[in-house]
Parts: C-alpha cells; structure tokens; sequence
DNA sequence: TATTTTGTTCAAAAAAACTTGAACAAAAGT
DNA sequence: ACTTTTGTTCAAGTTTTTTTGAACAAAATA
C-alpha cells in the first residue's frame, strides 16, 4: 500500500503579482552584494511563503533548474540565510528564511567581506618588505606613507564592522558563529 | 619655435614591485565592491605615484586600452574618487587620486548605494497595492507582514549610512554633494 | 537487493560584464 | 584653414560568471 505523503500545502505552481514583485525587490538586492540572480530569486520565494518549501517547488515555482535551486540553497546555508527544517510526513528537505536582518547582515560579512579585510593585513606587510628593496631614498618614504594611509584605512573598515552590527541589534564580529540566538528580525 | 613642453617627471614605464602589489590590493578592493578590474589598476597606479599622472602614463604604464582608461576614470571622476588637476605647461589633463577614506566612501555609497534604497521605498509601495488584489484574506494578511519586515529592514539601511559616515569622520547623507572640505584622511 | 526518491556535481552552453581599438569629436597649435 | 594633440564613444571581441541538464551518489522503500 502507498504510504501517505500529502507533502505540505497544494502547493501554488505560479508566482502571484506581489509575489513575483518581491522576488525581483530579492533579486535587485542580490545584485547589488553581488550575489548570483537565482540566489535572490530563491530567497525571494522562500521570503514570500507562508510556510517551508522543498527543492522542487522552488523549482517548479521559479523556472529554473534543478543545478541552479542546489547551489543556491547551498550557498544560502552558508550565509546563514535559509535553513533546513525537518517537516514529519515527508523526507524532502524543507527551507525557510532567516528573517533577522542582523543575523542576514552578519553571515554576509562573514562569508563575503570579513575574509578580504583579515587577508588585507597580511598584504600589506608584504608590500611594506617589497617597499624596502627600493633603490631610491625618496620613493622609499613615498611609499611607506602610501601604505601608511592603506594602513588606516583597514583599521577603519575593521573597526566598523562591530558598529555596523550594533547599529543592527548587537553582535560579535570576527568571532566564530557564536551569537547570541536573540528573535529580533 | 617649438615651445617647452617636458611633461611632468620622466615617467617610469614600468611598474615597480611595490606599485604593482598594491595595485593589485586595488584590483581587490574593487571587485569587492562590484567595480571592473580596470577601474582598480586605474586607481592603484594613481594612489602609488607621487604626483599627478596624465591619461597616456596611465594607458603605458598599466597596458591597458585607452577605451578603457578613458572610461574607468570617468566613473572614477563620478564617484569622486580621482580629479583633475590642472598643471601648467601641459594641456594635458593631470589626475590625482582622492586620498579621504571618508570622500571615497560618501561618492560610492552616494552613486552605487543610496539610489538602490531610495528606489527601495517605491518598489514596496507598489507591491502593497499588488497585496490589496489578493483573493485570499488569509494570503493578504501574510503578504502584508512581510512587506512590513521590508519596510524594516529598510528603514535601518536608511538609518546605517549616517552612523557609518560619522565613524568614518562625519558626514550628511542623502543631501547633495556639499561636503565640508577637511582634509582628514 | 532492486527500485524509487531526493539531491549534488560538474562539464558544457548561455548570458553578462569587461576590454579593445578604430572612428569620431574638440580644442590648440601652426 | 589645416594639422596635431588629447580624449571619448561604441560596436565587436574577449573574458568571466551564471545557468543548465545529464550523470552520479545517498538514503529510504519495496
């Protein structure tokens, strides 16, 4: 005998107006952190549903294919964007958005942004030793002044990130994933 | 008679060790923040010299095409970023790069940024009236609380870019380019 | 164990973004 | 007025990024 798995809600095949409207609002944004257009669309989709959604209906829903909906959940995961919330009935995987902006902001910096900033220091140390090798005495204070200013310009960029984060709830930057599991969206 | 006209310093065509490293920081940075590579090198070979350089430098010095060139410091007067300056005894255009962490930062929040959240408002607006056409009561009433945690969300981009200009010296955003002109770096 | 369901991977196709260079303008020199 | 210098524009070429879909794995079911 067939098992039952009515697998969530009938499940609407097309995208309503206010629901493709948001999608592309999800998919300008996207764009603009540069994140990959399916991205946008998917956490767009997710965003608008009134429950959790499986592959397929994002698949089905959106129009794309099933490589695009796969890594596009992968990458969300890894934000911290979307997660896997186990649904009794059924063993598709279901996602549902996070919805804390704070903790949006603070798995994009992490994944995206903090890693070039930590790498920075790193750089311009070496630049600092090629700048050693130069011949001449003029240009080798020109330069060290040069990657002075980078200097302070990476402490600033460093030292925003936490102010960033206040400004959004409160968090602990450069840290490991470790904050506090606050409901504030 | 022909008149003087020796351009400036000698003009070393290639790029030392140094130079390059940091230019390529720049490459970086840029793609970080969305903008194409050559707008990076632009910028790098104009923050390592040590005085004004002219359209051609750039072109020999970084071997890229003049389209390129020419439109890399286009966007790069547009964002502020670089300007002319003019230097007698040539008629040739001089730029030097903008050294303000606080100036860069304002002109590419100003042109690549703002107008995305000022948009923002709009958009959601019409997506509202979009959510009135919903058959579904049930539907409406979800549809609105997520356009309400849009309008959230927004609302503190908004209220970000002020925070983080003052961390980065002080700042009036969303007015037009009046800046006070300090000189802090 | 064989089969179905569910999802991932990755090489190739498609699309988007960037760069090039030749033709074009604008302004200065002769 | 003609020529040279200086810089811009834009269609075509190149490179990079994104998407696709078929082959592959993993796990549950029969």
């Amino acid at each position: 005998m067939e098992t039952q798995r009515t697998d969530s809600t009938p499940a609407p095949i097309g995208l309503s107006p206010w629901e493709s409207a948001t999608i592309e609002v999800f998919i300008r944004a996207a764009s603009l952190i540069g994140l990959p257009r399916s991205v946008g669309e998917i956490y767009g989709c997710l965003f608008c549903a009134p429950a959790p959604q499986t592959f397929d209906v994002l698949v089905a829903r959106l129009g794309i294919s099933r490589g695009s909906v796969s890594q596009g959940l992968k990458l969300l995961r890894q934000l911290g964007a979307v997660e896997v919330q186990y649904v009794p009935g059924s063993r598709k995987d279901h996602y549902h958005p996070e919805l804390s902006m704070k903790r949006l902001v603070h798995g994009f910096v992490r994944d995206q942004f903090a890693p070039n900033l930590q790498s920075g220091g790193g750089r311009l140390d070496a630049i600092a030793a090629l700048i050693e090798s130069e011949a001449d005495p003029a240009v080798r204070i020109h330069a060290a002044q040069r990657i002075n200013t980078l200097r302070t310009w990476l402490g600033r960029m460093q030292k925003l990130m936490p102010i960033v984060m206040a400004a959004l709830g409160g968090a602990n930057f450069f840290n490991q994933r470790n904050e506090s599991q606050s409901d504030i969206i």
